[in-house]
DNA sequence: ACATCGCAGGCAAACGATTGCATAATGATG
DNA sequence: CATCATTATGCAATCGTTTGCCTGCGATGT
């Protein structure tokens, strides 16, 4: 039923190596059979069977998605779908189309990308989030399997990655309540395994300690990357007998959760306490008060992630493994009460 | 390099045959041979072509994902994760991956669909909201290929799809706010040739009718699925000689906009104006006000579809075209104004 | 003891493309 | 007129699997 390069071939009358070379532009073929094959491609609408076409081309011109196995937590926050953005733009300029490997649901993160690399239905892999020591990347190395993760590395050398100066950020973020004057500053973060945390966590404490405050445990809390997780962190930092006067969340969606706990308490923002998060998703420019937060353009992460895999997967193995930092840029908002209608809104920091 | 069935034969001291069929379990072959197979499979950690088996196969086991050309504004909207992560899910119990079709710039939908499935990547389509008289539709059927479509087909007998009752949905929503005692309801609607627009549209004319309201052609705005065209809408309808006392968003990310736009303008909410928006996404509930909105339960469309999807392929072209209801309840929070928390939050009305 | 049978496993032909090599036709050359 | 390049096309192997059919073997029945 399906109608395969014979069939244009056999109504063509020629044979199916001349269509496959009508098809790749092979100049070998005269131009009047050339036309005459092209006419029934157009008749039969014909496609090649790209399943076909990969087992002897042996690529697939496909990126594959290795999604953190906490699936919904990530799929909930806006990070994915403007991270999947930035990697769908670029993939599609670029001639390449997107698999997610969500089968398989017993396996871990390992198996999965042998899984979908030696299956050959991917010719890279965008990795998104590491733990430290994440047997992933030893794997990626071992396997020198195209690809770049989207985070830090706890080491450069064993693959490619885009990431923010995430500790810079942190001291950023942290340096801007610290000129406001506050002292006791909150810092909610995520699971503390995930690097993304630690960077943002250490830039924290080495702003905290250029400026002579004090780094207090008990001020610094992980939750999960959820809303809910923003609130539970919230609360108990409200909890302490001495209260932060400023909240940084390493995540706007934290942020969010921890607005939510503060509001419920009472405390007003950014009167009572400042809060800054991380992201710039699009709810922090509509949110009551419009969030201060950390634009750490995700877009871009994402299409300088798929760039560099294609760059690679074109280049085979010898390339070396590249480091690419995005910038980082402090939205200032009203939630951090340094907002002035007559600054600029944007503070360019990095 | 990379290791074929024909190595694991090699070192097994069997056929290719053989190891093929210990991997389908097949009872033919002896259990001393199937296990020293195995052991041969692990020790080279052997993982089967997929491309190759898919090609004798004819099936892929993965369902492909048409989305909108409108791609960034789709990305953009928190319908898209959630959608995305109840295909995720289902398709993973089934044992099915997921293919986003973003390659080939140029082309339009129609010509994607047909990229897709008959270079034979996919065994089913996915398709994600249509216009009226959508071309992508005929061809679906004309080529009798497996989909689903998230939304209302405009001939139920074309494609098999899954949907909300969406006039019912505006006709709940609206006749909610007309109990309150609004009058003047304004209405902000996404583009004017989404089904979705439409059906909504009809609910909300269908409940003014019933309730003996007249319906006001000026009260009616269409604008872009974005929070900017919430915005912009929202702003016409204020600009109106009568302003409307109550609004029904078609999506939140509209109504959010809407919000924003009241807000600029002095109104409080839900003091001055009452707003019901549709979706429920995460932000509704952390809102300020909450947002009173329409659960359309997306996990469940994304979920069903992808299930419905597997069953077609399943079942060959034998299967006739099936059209799915995901009911809908309204969430009542605070921006209505009938918030009360004696109240049960949720009102079931299907 | 011979024909028969069932079992375990191998052979080889697909699936639909690509591509190195061979070859038919054509025209040019000595 | 025989030889040789050159051009345009076809042949057949290949990619890594699956699977229908065949075969060799030991066991069984009479």
């Amino acid at each position: 039923m399906p109608i395969s390069i014979k069939d244009v071939a056999a109504k063509a009358g020629v044979s199916p190596s001349t269509v496959s070379r009508v098809l790749a532009n092979n100049p070998r073929i005269s131009p009047e059979t050339s036309e005459r094959v092209r006419m029934v491609l157009k008749e039969l609408n014909y496609h090649p069977n790209e399943i076909a076409r990969s087992l002897v081309r042996q690529e697939t011109r496909t990126l594959g998605l290795i999604l953190p196995n906490a699936i919904d937590q990530f799929f909930l926050n806006p990070f994915f779908p403007e991270v999947l953005r930035g990697i769908s733009q670029a993939a599609r300029k670029l001639g390449y189309d997107l698999f997610l490997s969500t089968a398989s649901q017993g396996l871990n993160d390992v198996e999965r990308l042998d899984q979908m690399v030696q299956s050959k239905r991917v010719d890279g892999v965008i990795l998104l989030t590491v733990k430290l020591d994440d047997p992933l990347l030893k794997r990626v190395q071992d396997n020198h399997v195209p690809a770049v993760l989207i985070g830090r590395s706890p080491d450069q050398a064993m693959v490619s990655s885009i990431n923010n100066d995430n500790k810079k950020a942190g001291y950023d973020a942290t340096m801007h309540l610290l000129k406001l004057g506050h002292q006791h500053i909150g810092f909610i973060g995520g699971s503390p395994e995930l690097i993304l945390t630690i960077d943002r966590l250490s830039g924290y404490a080495q702003a905290l300690n250029d400026a002579n405050v004090p780094f207090d445990p008990q001020l610094v809390t992980s939750e999960e990357f959820l809303e809910e997780g923003g609130y539970t962190g919230m609360m108990k930092l409200l909890a302490l007998p001495t209260r932060p006067s400023a909240i940084i969340a390493s995540d706007d969606v934290l942020a969010f959760g921890a607005m939510r706990a503060a509001g419920e308490l009472g405390y007003h923002i950014p009167q009572d306490l400042a809060i800054v998060g991380f992201n710039d998703i699009p709810l922090a420019k509509i949110a009551n008060p419009p969030l201060t937060t950390m634009n750490v353009h995700i877009f871009e992460l994402g299409e300088g992630a798929a760039t560099m895999l294609i760059d690679q997967i074109a280049n085979g193995s010898i390339t070396p493994t590249k480091t690419q930092i995005v910038p980082h840029n402090l939205i200032v908002r009203r939630s951090c009460g340094a907002w002035n209608p007559t600054n600029n809104l944007v503070s360019h920091l990095s």
